[in-house]
DNA sequence: GTGAAAGCGCTAACAA
DNA sequence: TTGTTAGCGCTTTCAC
């Protein structure tokens, strides 16, 4: 096209970029322009990238591609990637630490501008991998113990406080926890908050209360609930630690002939899509999935910004509490029983 | 790592690739990929794909990132992507021609070596943008009218066939359609199927029994529905285009204090994550996602290969009928009003 | 079997 | 304001 034009290339470069147009002849670049216009030019990715450094793409890494909260926390990051010119491959962990470690790896090599990765441990090699390639990292949701990282979290204490008055204010004092793998931050973090929550409440949490699923899903729920009903015949309410293990926790109550909420209330964590759907439609704890998206993409383009100042910054949003059919008042049976 | 080793680095990009090492001693072979291996070198794919014009990536567009049946196409197109090297952009359209050729012409000038398109319309202006930049594609679930194109989709004629003959099974002969837009493939030939099923069990199938949802969304479904049931009080059954039309139907038959299955039976199709957990388990029909997302990477991969021949390929897969509850014999209510 | 050198398409420093 | 030129990191023809 520059010798359609009869014109150097670097004229053309500069004319069809925004910052260096100012330096030519405004006719030229109206020209250039139209040209590029006409003949459909479309600059090559590959020869920018290489020249320039950046190739104006980012990696995202969720768990799971199945788990449908991630969705809109994608979205949320597409929203403001579209914004800036930018497109995102990505990647799923299943879960599992090393499978993580190498989709970064081969996004790194890739050559993406910066990583946004909602897969983490709490230990996570991932952070120190990023590091050194100097490739900006935010963390969306899990965070890793050590500090110095962009993190876009939400208050998973303060929501664990809100399941917990819920609960209280229904009468449930004998509450149980299905926590998720100690590895994640978000298990370790409601389950901390739990017990707190407890004590500040006056109400110990005795360790039989408290069973550990495998995992964050139906399947974790499921072996945790069976765990948890052989050991806790008196309880009457209970907190998942997510949504997933919340519908686990369902299909074992099942099994041992329950219902809820009739015998046990459940609360559950993150308030995943089509959960007013359910036969057992789920108290939960809601987090802004889509603004968590948005806020990381926000951060993450902030510091792939070679002008920005480089302290990490810590994004902390509010959850919030949504009462559906799964928590109801606590019929107290116990105390008709010893009353007999 | 050239100089490090004291040879070329013509010499090491010949011991590092599979099909020229062979013209290598293979003691070299051997150090360099160690050297290689310790340092840590990863292939700079800009630089790369600059010089041989493939990026190993390619693109893929979905409608709508909500919708879950998507996540296991994504995964199936991933689990083969991986085998030979090639990573994804993940773009959506939320169902808007326009926004999806946006959509591909940003892959294109991010040099994408092909696209999967579960976006398209019958007529649709992203295959003709692809044969223009000769870029391959396939298409997946939706199809377009014209042909020549590589495509993966359902035997959705098949599936309606099963839907039908489950309702007519269970005794109902008064079976409405609540269609998607016709352009859409899946929509069209769903609907058209469903008149054909009909009238060759001798069962004429009037105009109002058929409503055409403005989008395969809930919100579709529920608008279309009211539409339906205003004129249709006395149909039996129903079969939605989709599950999550057949969700709003649901809700409108909420609305006008109706029950599912008692009032109405209702059938979907996709079968999406989740179902089996509803206050009412949709009868659907359920389509291999996981493996059309692995057909249609594989003939991308094949389409890619500048060895394969060049003669276009249409792989149909079956689908499969779910049973649930919001399907029930029909109750002769009618009979006994006539009678009295 | 290996080295030398060209060039993919672009941008930016340097000249003019 | 515009042209010239070098070079990003890689592969590949052409020599040897």
């Amino acid at each position: 096209m520059a010798e359609h034009l009869n014109i150097n290339t670097s004229t053309v470069s500069r004319a069809l970029s925004e910052k260096s147009s100012e330096m030519i002849s405004p006719d030229v670049v109206k020209r250039v322009r139209k040209a590029a216009q006409e003949m459909g030019y479309k600059q090559n990715a590959a020869a920018y990238a290489l020249k320039v450094g950046r190739t104006k793409s980012i990696g995202i890494i969720i768990p799971d591609m199945m788990n449908p909260v991630f969705a809109p926390i994608v979205r949320g990051i597409h929203s403001v990637l579209n914004q800036y010119g930018y497109t995102a491959f990505l990647a799923y962990s299943e879960n599992n630490a090393s499978a993580a470690h190498t989709e970064v790896e081969k996004l790194i090599s890739r050559g993406v501008d910066g990583i946004i990765y909602a897969a983490a441990f709490r230990t996570d090699s991932v952070v120190d991998l990023c590091k050194s390639h100097s490739i900006p990292l935010v963390l969306v949701n899990r965070v890793v113990d050590q500090g110095n990282v962009d993190t876009v979290k939400v208050d998973d204490s303060l929501g664990i406080e809100m399941a917990v008055g819920h609960l209280l204010d229904l009468g449930h004092r004998k509450i149980g926890f299905i926590a998720g793998p100690k590895n994640i931050s978000v298990s370790y973090i409601r389950l901390r908050a739990f017990t707190q929550t407890m004590a500040e409440h006056d109400l110990e949490v005795e360790p039989h209360r408290i069973v550990e699923a495998h995992s964050l899903t139906e399947e974790g729920g499921e072996k945790a609930m069976s765990v948890f009903l052989g050991q806790n015949p008196d309880a009457t309410a209970l907190i998942a630690s997510n949504d997933l293990i919340a519908l686990g926790c369902f299909t074992a109550l099942t099994q041992f002939g329950y219902t809820c909420p009739k015998r046990i209330s459940i609360v559950g964590f993150n308030n995943m899509p089509y959960l007013d759907w359910f036969a057992i439609p789920l108290t939960t704890i809601s987090i802004p999935h889509f603004q968590m998206g948005e806020r990381s993409a926000e951060l993450l383009l902030k510091r792939i910004d070679p002008e920005s100042d480089d302290h990490y910054e810590e994004v902390l949003l509010k959850p919030k509490l949504i009462i559906r059919q799964s928590t109801a008042p606590v019929i107290r049976r116990k105390k008709k029983i010893a009353s007999t």
